[in-house]
DNA sequence: CGTTTGACGCGAT
DNA sequence: GATCGCGCCAAAC
């Protein structure tokens, strides 16, 4: 196993990937939930960087971060394929953007 | 070892 | 709503 950059170590990276791995189907989080859940308050761009840098085969959830405003951070041709698992999830996109009243996920 | 950059967030203007 | 500035942390230069 030589990638901890998914549940193997105990640094930022495998505490931002453990949080990730809690986030429900059909439901979202944004950066900055993401990197305070893993013990980063106000540290989203810790999780986006993170994020980055995850394997291409990662079963981690990583299309249902978005940021804050409900719109898709990534780059093309990133976010078509994100929106596209998102959708498929049952949540719905309006004008480019997504309700987080309603998908938001927040323990 | 200092600076820049990045899948960000938020208050202030 | 659009912009700006600052905070945060790791990796790349």
């Amino acid at each position: 196993m030589g990638n901890n950059a998914q549940t193997g170590g105990n640094d930022a990276t495998s505490r931002i990937c453990s949080v990730l791995a809690l986030v429900p189907r059909g439901r979202v989080i944004t950066y900055g939930d993401l990197a305070e859940m893993a013990g980063y308050p106000r540290a989203a761009r810790l999780a986006g960087q993170t994020l980055r840098k995850l394997p291409p085969d990662t079963k981690l959830p990583w299309h249902r971060v978005i940021n804050a405003q409900g719109r898709i951070s990534l780059p093309e041709p990133g976010a078509q394929r994100q929106r596209d698992k998102l959708e498929t999830e049952g949540i719905v996109f309006l004008n480019g953007r997504v309700d987080m009243a309603r998908y938001r996920w927040r323990p």
